[in-house]
RNA sequence: GCGCUUGUAGUCCAGCCUGGUAGGAUGUAGGCUUCCCAAGCCUGAGACCCGGGUUCAAAUCCCGGCGGGCGCACCA
């Protein structure tokens, strides 16, 4: 029996859903294009994230360059973290992290040392590798792809593996250019690269790939958010560190028991549980989980991680990390450029702290795919997806019963009326009717509509069901409003 | 990156062991059929992952590369 995520990931390459990218020249690994079919459905998850996160009043969106020059990731603590010190057991071939070796016999942090001192520290302490085999020479490797800019072979300049950090390279422009006033929300959509040793896991960890994420810069000082007692009753699932299961806890328990930072992380986790509720994620599948204080990045005060539950296991959907002033601070030093802010309320000039939700669009595309997936049944005899209309790749195929006597000619009219009235739509006459309602389960379009002989004399059409199948007549001239109308019943209430 | 395994039309699969015209199903394009949950009939287009080697002859045997799956390692 195939795993489930075998399944899903043969089927959205079978239905145009993904693509494997190059593929005439043998593809490449951990790289997917997005498809027909793929495509706007992560466009739509992405602009959920926008209206959920970014257009609020005072929160900004930008988009910032993917080459980013080699000084700004030195400062930002990328290049010396997410290059890993390699050594191989010259017995068994088998790779292993120098600085982690290292750390097992000596008791400290070895992270982030030259190449060169490793070496040296591992032949002082005589260490083998833990399968008694004799070790090779180090290797850095570096999880970023490094880039030359201009008329060098010299690495000046890497692709950037967050969005985040264009975020702070822009901030100060930004924040003089918007009232020079905090808090500060900047947002950001677009693709991250890293050179994973070995991609696997189809869109959970790839070499180039989506991020969602947004800065809140704010006054550590006053680090209340607006409006939050709105939201402080709201529950979400959370997970604590040691522990198995997630609980039900309301935000403002959370606070107070210190699982999130305070009001400003609390209402970005919720706007996060708010998201995946409305791509269709079930409340179940994914938690909150705390981070013990030893297990944060090298930027991150707190951490809080979105767990999803796949047939993968659990694997990470975001983060929300409170990055303090840790980026503006070290951007600040390395460029010689002040960065520090002088607020109304204050005195003297400060530097914001940042809380920074950072999303994977590709996860989460993956997970909608999981969970909407929907084996064969007595109900419909073939593998469909139930999305919500909200994420669905079109809301509406077009069918006309045959493709004579006009009725091709009405329908290719309809398609028309339906776009005009806001319903993304597509047409089709291949084929008896059922193997295109068929077809439109596959890629889980919610509605069908059927022009027949009727149509032409009552102006009217049918509209079929995906889940239930069932079908009803409706008239021409109200069907789009009528489309528009059921897509929006399959909403979770909105926030803000 | 290491080990095992695998690669044939858009898709699923046969052929490979034992070298000799690549076959089926499904999809697709066109035609016929007043077709509402993958109906039927006719016609057409469509493939041996890439490179090298052995051989008169390679989808088939051998070597290398690339891609997929599994295990190990790695996963900011």
């Amino acid at each position: 029996m195939a795993k489930l995520y075998e399944r899903v990931l043969d089927i959205a390459v079978q239905r145009g859903f993904l693509l494997p990218s190059a593929e005439i020249y043998g593809s490449m690994a951990g790289i997917y294009d997005y498809g027909p079919i793929g495509a706007p459905i992560k466009r739509k998850i992405q602009n959920l994230f926008r209206e959920i996160f970014i257009t609020c009043p005072g929160f900004l969106e930008i988009e910032s360059s993917t080459i980013v020059p080699k000084e700004a990731l030195v400062a930002s603590g990328h290049a010396a973290s997410f290059s890993d010190p390699l050594v191989e057991c010259k017995k068994t071939k088998k790779q292993y992290r120098a600085d982690h070796l290292l750390q097992e016999a000596t008791g400290k942090s070895w992270e982030g040392k030259s190449v060169e001192e490793l070496q040296k520290r591992l032949k002082e302490h005589k260490i083998t590798s833990p399968d008694g085999g004799e070790l090779g020479e180090i290797k850095a490797f570096n999880l970023m792809f490094g880039a030359s800019m201009g008329a060098t072979n010299e690495k000046n300049a890497y692709l950037r593996p967050e969005t985040a950090q264009g975020i702070f390279l822009d901030f100060k422009r930004i924040f003089l250019q918007n009232g020079s006033k905090l808090p500060l929300a900047i947002g950001q959509v677009g693709r991250s690269y890293r050179n994973e040793i070995s991609p696997r896991q189809g869109l959970v960890r790839m070499r180039e790939f989506s991020q969602m994420e947004l800065e809140y810069f704010f006054n550590p000082k006053k680090d209340e958010m607006p409006g939050f007692e709105k939201i402080q009753k709201k529950e979400v699932r959370v997970r604590l560190p040691g522990e198995k299961n997630a609980i039900e806890v309301s935000l403002e328990d959370a606070i107070k028991n210190k699982y999130f930072a305070n009001q400003i992380m609390a209402t970005l986790i919720y706007w996060q549980h708010q998201l995946y509720l409305r791509v269709g994620i079930p409340a179940k599948k994914f938690h909150f989980a705390i981070l013990p204080k030893d297990g944060l990045p090298h930027y991150s005060q707190a951490n809080v991680d979105l767990e999803m539950i796949t047939s993968y296991g659990v694997i990470e959907g975001s983060g929300t990390a409170y990055r303090t002033d840790f980026d503006l601070k070290n951007h600040a030093k390395h460029s010689n450029t002040d960065l520090s802010v002088k607020l109304p309320e204050e005195e003297e000039k400060i530097i914001p702290h940042v809380i920074e939700p950072s999303l994977g669009v590709d996860r989460l595309f993956y997970c909608l795919l999981e969970s909407a997936y929907k084996e064969k049944s007595p109900e419909k005899e073939w593998e469909w997806f139930d999305f919500p209309p909200a994420v669905a790749p079109y809301l509406a195929g077009v069918f006309p019963l045959m493709k004579k006597d006009g009725l091709d000619k009405l329908a290719g009219e309809i398609v028309q009326t339906l776009r005009e009235g806001g319903v993304e739509c597509y047409y089709s006459q291949s084929g008896s009717i059922g193997k295109r309602y068929a077809r439109a389960d596959e890629i889980g379009v919610p509605y069908c509509i059927t022009i027949d002989y009727d149509s032409k004399e009552k102006k009217d059409v049918t509209i079929r069901y995906r889940n239930d199948g069932g079908q009803e007549r409706i008239s021409i001239s109200s069907l789009a409003d009528k489309i528009i109308e059921d897509a929006k019943k399959g909403k979770v209430s909105l926030k803000c």
